[in-house]
DNA sequence: CGCGTTCTTGATGGGGATCAAGGTGAGTGG
DNA sequence: CCACTCACCTTGATCCCCATCAAGAACGCG
């Protein structure tokens, strides 16, 4: 496996997102750090867990994209989330979990196994931030794609991640990289790759948003979230 | 407020599901029992809990049926899920949350304060596993939205709520009371009421299902699923 | 340069939305 | 016992968003 270089070189958007999140202990950081210096570089494509197979340790997003899936029978697909640096892998407390569903390597990947909680309730409390943050987007999900147009569903994944990169810095000024086809994005918004392409178009001609490669660029994330009627997401309240 | 009598007059499909899930110590079962004896009845429509505001204890429900819901700015209503009785509501385990969805009463209620986990293991592993199966069954929703036709999305919404209602003791052979509109399914399955009826009407055709007043009879559910594509859901491996 | 993947564009069709009336049944009050 | 009402279900006609089918064009890569 090569360890192909990537734009996000450095850890800190792992570190940034958990200490965002609650993990600000000392013994938090350290641990987290250790995890870090020991990572593993996953290839992209590679399945990190499978639906239906026994979870194995947690583990932490450090670089690249990962996405939770689910295949149909007939081939199908649909994307259930997006994970990015700084998201949990396999986070469970029954006995014995079994993956609800596969989890699959979008970019290469550099995975670290996510220390246990252990004595540092800051660490605790970061994973279950992590947790309800995760479950906030799956509502947003399920909302997306049983009450949004074509076009609503486009810009307000493209906000959420937008939200997401920002919050473990690797979203600046409305900009950040995107390493999706648009076949990827239809099988995450339950729409055809030609009417995703046509609805990007429509975007783009409004003005709304830029995409050079794997860059996309939203002109006005205020407005753009006027637009699609898009909702703050907020798990825990300040202290 | 009267406690309306219902059909679902004994506690046990509570017990019966967290015993399922693992509850099967005598502490966790005592536990239960002394929460559903003080339970509270919520009328129907009821909010028990509103997007945004914080979360208070977690609770359980008795009997009845609630609905996780999001109200868009422009009146669109989606729901995310059903709740049935045996399962929680608000368990959460960062400091402060706030609740990510508003959660209401679609019947009349009987909601008791969840016991705390405190030394019964098996109880925090029954909680584990129902919040578990909670996100599996997100998961399908969203696989139901992104990429079911209308018909499979009704098929498959009635085949998961038997599977659950089968799990507490709600349902017997195919049969079990919805208390659903079309409205709300519709709102639940990202289609019009219109179109509901008249996919309803097409099942009732192919006789795949009898519904009358408040009860569903799936004829032959093994055969319903293998027409709509469901995949079974499990979330931990049997001992 | 050749080749596969991804993006783009056009033409056509269908699944489900929308609009607009009825019909039905349970509860309510006279 | 029967009007009245309100919520819900049912049906028909029409429309449109998005899927489908089918080629090309552009791009990255060996």
């Amino acid at each position: 496996m090569t360890p192909s270089p990537t734009p996000y070189a450095l850890p800190q958007p792992t570190m940034r997102r958990l200490a965002t999140l609650g993990a600000t202990s000392d013994a938090a950081i350290a641990a987290i750090d250790a995890a870090i210096a020991v990572a593993q570089w996953v290839p992209a494509r590679r399945d990190l867990l499978v639906e239906g197979q026994p979870v194995g340790e947690p583990r932490l997003i450090v670089a690249g994209w990962a996405a939770r899936v689910r295949i149909l029978l007939d081939g199908r697909r649909q994307f259930l989330s997006f994970l990015l640096p700084g998201d949990l892998i396999g986070m469970c407390r029954q006995p014995r979990p079994l993956a609800v569903s596969t989890v699959v390597a979008l970019t290469d990947l550099l995975v670290a196994t996510a220390p246990a909680p252990g004595g540092s309730p800051h660490l605790a409390h970061a994973y279950a931030a992590s947790g309800a943050l995760e479950e906030a987007y799956l509502l947003s999900h399920i909302v997306r794609l049983g009450r949004f147009s074509a076009q609503e569903r486009i810009g307000d994944l493209l906000l959420e991640l937008l939200e997401r990169l920002t919050l473990n810095g690797l979203a600046i000024g409305g900009s950040f990289d995107v390493p999706l086809t648009q076949e990827m994005l239809g099988d995450s918004l339950g729409l055809t790759p030609v009417h995703v392409n046509r609805m990007l178009q429509s975007l783009r001609r409004d003005g709304d948003l830029l995409w050079r490669h794997t860059r996309v660029t939203l002109r006005d994330p205020v407005q753009l979230a006027r637009k699609v009627g898009r909702l703050p997401v907020r798990v825990s309240a300040p202290a």
